[in-house]
DNA sequence: TTGAAAGCGATACCAC
DNA sequence: GTGGTATCGCTTTCAA
């Protein structure tokens, strides 16, 4: 009694085209063994004249492709870990027809016990799994184990490139560094000197971002020399220490770059030096205690490395592989958001992972 | 011979462990009449235990819905539109399971053949459609009509908020503003004036910029004061004129902020006026023939509206609203990114729609 | 009020 | 090489 808009063609619409059996048009249009290279050719003609779409719904209805996925992820820092671990189950949950299953597994630490754990996790023979490559030398044999046993990998929040995962998931480092320089050779006018803290420069993550800041200071803001780069290996002490001792120094750099979450200590530094708003700051990562600062000028940015989105275009990358089977681009590299005074609120939402909004992929 | 883990239970398993019929765990769990209020609190409260997940592949197979969805969207501006088309088709590909029949429906220009467009395919019954509304007053009341008929309606780029729209997707707009004025801010450490170049101040994008620009700008940088805003209407003649006007003040601003696409009259402008790069330039969009200026120094920055990921966002809002019934947020706002020079690079893939990537919603 | 069964479109297996 | 058919989980119709 309703209309019957000339529905989209099956294999059933074919195969009766051609008098032939659905079984046959099936191994015909997937390449399979068994059928004759003309009764292949004709099948393949009527599905192109007919624009056959294969239907997705009966298709993973049939396969029921439950898909075993797991996520090694550390459990600090929480304020990006959470979020991330968010944008994984909020894309996997989103993903219709598809059967997920996804388990997270946690340790403490980026490269404490994450070895130690998939290696104990490696008869599990999940289908794919999502892991933080804290030292690659240690997670690239598991991974190539992995690989081989028919598991796929995908990095996210850094890379492992000299392993044979899948793909890799990132935030730009190089660039990250680049715009910190450039905002600050923009917002310092006077000469002077700046200066950079990492954690340290055997991860890849935080070299680039080294390399990306001194490139683009060099080239664009001459009138700044970049002191030594400060390694704080993640410890907030150290960081803090590191920071009291850089403004001992006469003249005391006019700028600072924090390019991984420890800037807390530093801002502390700088306020008992009373030198917070006087030193322009541009720190990496959001997090509520970093706020009120942002808020109130005392920092010129902070480099949000959006997690939340990072994992939601992980799993994205991951099932889309182990569904569709081609081989996705090895290297996603997000933009980071360049976050000020003025666009602040539109992240604060999002520092609330247990939300998962949908829109949260902004 | 393989493992059969604890497979996610569907009505089947509810239905066992009640010694009930599917019919009735179905009837059930949609609310449907013909149940026992006792035999219905049972069901639930089983499907909660057993944390059951309807199968979507299962029931778009049955249903067979074939979501009917058309995309109202101008021709012009291209930059802008072609690449929010092609997130659209992206996502909507990308919905396994869910069967999408995308009709996109142009016209020349916003505001210009739209409402008619609309008007004449008022009969079509689409399940939902996307449009982009240039002109409220005369778009919001086929938006009600459609929605009378059951037609689902999503703003895209622009918002009818006194329209019963599910939806609107866009960038936030006073932020965008307030974003040009702190960088100008920050930029233009001496005295002067600063202007602002519009669209026209009715459409609402463009007076929440205005207001976003004119607000941060008096907070937060009371050394600049602002010039009177300049409509454009979209016009390149307008929009070169307005500027030579503009530059012939004395003194000169020192700053513009060209809140539209609109921007390359502008830059002609100050070009013959040797003025590039002595005043400082925020625009909006991105486009290839902006990519010159910024990767010279020329614009400070441009504001990117992100018309892949805005489609994207659009398209999914819309079919999970369609397929799950459950309204949306009303407003999604996305956070605008800030291109620089140091990080152009990570955007210019975008300018090709071509590629359709799907990691193009970075 | 409830149960039983048909069937959505594609896949995969077993006959011939 | 090919045809026939059971099956995936859900919705819906018909019987009881």
């Amino acid at each position: 009694m309703n209309d019957k808009p000339t529905r989209s063609p099956g294999i059933k619409e074919i195969a009766a085209a051609l008098k032939i059996s659905i079984g046959t048009v099936d191994r015909a249009l997937h390449g399979r063994s068994g059928v004759s290279p003309k009764t292949r050719a004709q099948v393949l003609k009527m599905a192109e004249k007919l624009n056959y779409q294969p239907n997705m719904a009966a298709r993973s209805l049939k396969l029921n492709r439950r898909l075993h996925i797991a996520a090694y992820l550390p459990l600090q820092i929480a304020s990006f870990f959470a979020p991330l671990r968010a944008g994984i189950s909020a894309a996997g949950r989103a993903a219709h027809g598809l059967n997920l299953d996804l388990e997270f597994r946690t340790y403490p630490t980026l490269g404490d016990g994450d070895s130690e754990l998939m290696q104990i996790d490696l008869d599990r023979g999940y289908d794919g799994v999502i892991i933080t490559p804290g030292d690659p030398a240690r997670i690239d044999p598991i991974i190539r184990r992995l690989t081989q046993q028919g598991t796929a990998v995908v990095c996210v929040a850094s890379d492992a490139p000299r392993s044979d995962r899948v793909a890799a998931i990132s935030v730009d480092a190089s660039a990250s560094g680049g715009i910190a320089a450039e905002l600050l050779g923009k917002t310092l006018k006077e000469r002077g000197t700046v200066a950079i803290l990492t954690g340290q420069l055997g991860t890849q993550d935080h070299a680039e971002k080294l390399r990306g800041f001194a490139a683009t200071l060099a080239t664009f803001a001459p009138h700044l020399s970049l002191l030594p780069a400060i390694e704080s290996h993640e410890h907030p002490e150290e960081a803090y220490n590191s920071t009291l001792q850089l403004l001992r120094r006469k003249p005391h750099p006019i700028g600072i770059y924090v390019s991984t979450a420890n800037s807390l200590p530093v801002l502390r530094a700088l306020e008992e030096r009373k030198l917070l708003g006087q030193v322009e700051v541009i720190t990496t990562d959001l997090f509520p205690e970093l706020v009120p600062f942002i808020e109130s000028g005392k920092i010129l940015a902070t480099l949000y490395q959006r997690p939340f989105t990072q994992g939601k275009v992980a799993i994205e990358t991951l099932t889309k592989y182990l569904a569709e089977g081609i081989r996705p681009e090895p290297i996603t590299r997000l933009a980071p958001h360049i976050v000020l005074r003025s666009n602040l609120p539109l992240f604060l939402n999002r520092l609330v992972p247990e939300t998962e909004n949908e829109a949260d992929d902004a």
